[in-house]
DNA sequence: GCCAACGTTGGC
DNA sequence: GCCAACGTTGGC
């Protein structure tokens, strides 16, 4: 099993929501780096740390779980979506998506300085500087020490 | 609101 | 294929 971590804005859809609704689709994903690890790298049962941006504070605030193989993100091919991809066709889709379940919600927000003054976890993709890529690969140990600070089992 | 980082676009 | 311009992300 591999491990990941996704960044949401909790205004446009926080842990709270997926809390709510139990599983949804990640659409409106535009990188092909971030494509690639859903279509390519995810299997169903991964597990992901669900991680606030533009956030106060910014930080990991719950676990999710990969639900099922990747899909045609259906947002590419609706002119009235602003994920709407003209290039893209349902013959020969350009964008996928997975869908997430959610596992936990942890008591308080991991926040981002407490991940970039751990010594363990200073390394991960989202504590460098200018990262911006929304779905990063994190390591088992990584993920197993954020799971206990979170006081959370997956 | 500022701005660094980085991806994409498009002229050449 | 190069690279300047531009747009977006996201912390601060």
């Amino acid at each position: 099993m591999r491990h990941w971590l996704i960044k949401s804005e909790p205004e446009v859809f926080s842990i709270h929501d997926l809390a709510r609704v139990g599983r949804e689709p990640w659409t409106g994903v535009r990188n092909y780096q971030a494509r690639n690890f859903m279509w390519r790298d995810m299997q169903p049962g991964d597990l992901a740390l669900f991680y606030h941006s533009n956030a106060k504070p910014p930080g990991i605030v719950g676990l999710a779980r990969v639900a099922g193989p990747p899909l045609p993100d259906p947002t590419q091919f609706d002119p009235a979506s602003e994920y709407h991809d003209p290039k893209s066709s349902p013959a020969n889709p350009r964008w996928w998506m997975v869908e997430f379940d959610h596992v936990a919600t942890f008591p308080a927000t991991l926040t981002l300085n407490e991940l970039k003054t751990d010594p363990l976890l200073a390394e991960m993709g989202v504590c460098q500087r200018g990262s911006r890529l929304s779905i990063t690969p994190v390591e088992p140990s990584q993920f197993a020490h954020i799971c206990e600070l979170g006081g959370t089992r997956p």
